[in-house]
DNA sequence: TATTTATGTCAGCATGTCTGACGTAAAAAG
DNA sequence: CTTTTTACGTCAGACATGCTGACATAAATA
């Protein structure tokens, strides 16, 4: 079921991305650095867990479409802070507007403590997003 | 968190299937055809979402291992009954046991009434696993 | 100054997916 | 009983996404 889940919630975006000539492994980049703005390509090989050359040529588009935008980290002047571009904030939200209906329905179906337990759940096999990215 | 709860869920099996040189395609196909044993070659199209092409390869891989076995089916002889041999009921506990440990921690943590809650959302999204035969 | 770290890049390979075209046997429709 | 549809198999080629290995560069650190 969490293969299903996981498969259909993906596909939803599948128009709105191949749009953007982009595809699934994009999204996910996308998403993390959504998520977390200026991480750096560290910490997100860290979420994806793939390697650098995967990820490099994931980025080459996403950076080539003018959806992300690397810069030298402040700190640590050998990182990258990575972030969306306004494009790539409207790309982003598009997906997310796509999958979530599915996500919405499922949740409303279900109830909210459903939903609780849910989070529990995935939070045991997943970690918890809230503390992702100090443990990476 | 559901693709990197799918993601690490069906990483636990790797080390199991790369021992028999299979892959994660193999351990869908297995997976459905240890749940519904005899079903068609379109009904398992029809959960892995996938074409016939690509599936021909993973069936091929796998008959040729002896992990499943295809059979005419008996009211429409041009439909094939799969199932698993001995050895592919092996091959699918060899997965299982991979996999439960996590599964299992996760579900005790969270608690039973969770697990509820995280089974009605993932219901859905995914479907009733008890009717994704009938609804196929 | 020497080493380690963070990143980028080239080259090639494996897996798993796809589209398109074609073939066969059996069921269903006429 | 002929025709069409259905369920399946197969060949050929392509794309997306992952991998390993090797090497390069700049900046931090020892």
């Amino acid at each position: 079921m969490l293969f299903v889940a996981a498969r259909d919630v993906a596909g939803k975006s599948a128009v709105v991305l191949a749009q953007a000539g982009l595809g699934r492994a994009h999204a996910r980049a996308l998403h993390f650095i959504a998520r977390y703005p200026g991480l750096s390509v560290a910490e997100l090989l860290g979420f994806l867990k793939i390697t650098k050359q995967s990820l490099n040529r994931v980025m080459g588009d996403l950076l080539a479409g003018g959806f992300v935008e690397r810069k030298t980290g402040m700190q640590d002047r050998r990182t990258r802070s990575l972030q969306l571009t306004p494009a790539g904030k409207v790309l982003a939200d598009a997906v997310w507007s796509a999958q979530r209906p599915m996500i919405a329905a499922a949740f409303k179906a279900a109830g909210q403590e459903a939903v609780g337990g849910y989070r529990k759940v995935l939070i045991g096999m997943a970690g918890d997003p809230e503390r992702w990215r100090k443990n990476s």
